[in-house]
DNA sequence: TATATAGTTATAGAACTATTTTAATATTAT
DNA sequence: ATAATATTAAAATAGTTCTATAACTATATA
């Protein structure tokens, strides 16, 4: 398992988070088309961020669907809570139910 | 302006944040005794977080002190927010009155 | 002024990171 | 089977980061 806060600290996988953050189940190709760089590049960049536990990868024919893991993310935000001696309730149970909602929209 | 991303990837560096939030104002010497390495190396590590913003310092005679600077870390959270589409305005309520209660308890 | 203290800066080596190009693999379609 | 497509793997290169040691700077004190 690869460090979350390496692989957050390059801009372009921060990109790829936010890309996954609007639109679930992308493919590298459609990943890629936001970038400059090769696919290469950016496959490797989706091994990070899939090794790091922020992304999960999932097999579809000759495709991989990524898609962002929310609750690791929160696991992040967990740090700043920490820094602040504060607990934020709020942003977990909100996670929690899109979360949800979403398991129950996928047919 | 160096990345706040890049300085929060380092674990020395993490852990020298979440000591200044439970202690301001502390001097590189202080801070080197919770680690294993040398004070040269912490000194790049308080540089690198002064550069990202994410810590203040203040001269007073021959010692340098530290302390977090709330507002950046926030800044920070926003990306998860925007990753979640979501405002996370209790938490920014909440350190900035507690910059307050410090700022009126520095008499 | 001399000396001690607190801290930074310079330098060098080891380890890590990122990108590109080229090749290999797996799946689907013909 | 063969070709086409989507994607990863490998190898080479370039660049960055971290740490330690040694040298330097600034302040305080005797």
């Amino acid at each position: 398992m690869g460090s979350p806060w390496k692989a957050l600290s390059d801009d372009n996988r921060r990109k790829i988070l936010l890309l996954l953050g609007k639109k679930d189940n992308m493919i590298p190709t459609e990943i890629a088309e936001h970038f400059k760089s090769t696919l290469p590049a950016i496959s490797i960049q989706l091994r990070i961020l899939k090794e790091a536990d922020l992304i999960a990868e999932r097999k579809l024919g000759k495709n991989r669907l990524y898609s962002l893991n929310r609750k690791k993310s929160l696991k992040l935000v967990e740090f700043f809570e920490d820094m602040y001696d504060y607990k934020l309730n709020s942003l977990k149970e909100y996670v929690e139910n899109k979360e949800k909602k979403k398991k129950n929209n996928e047919n």
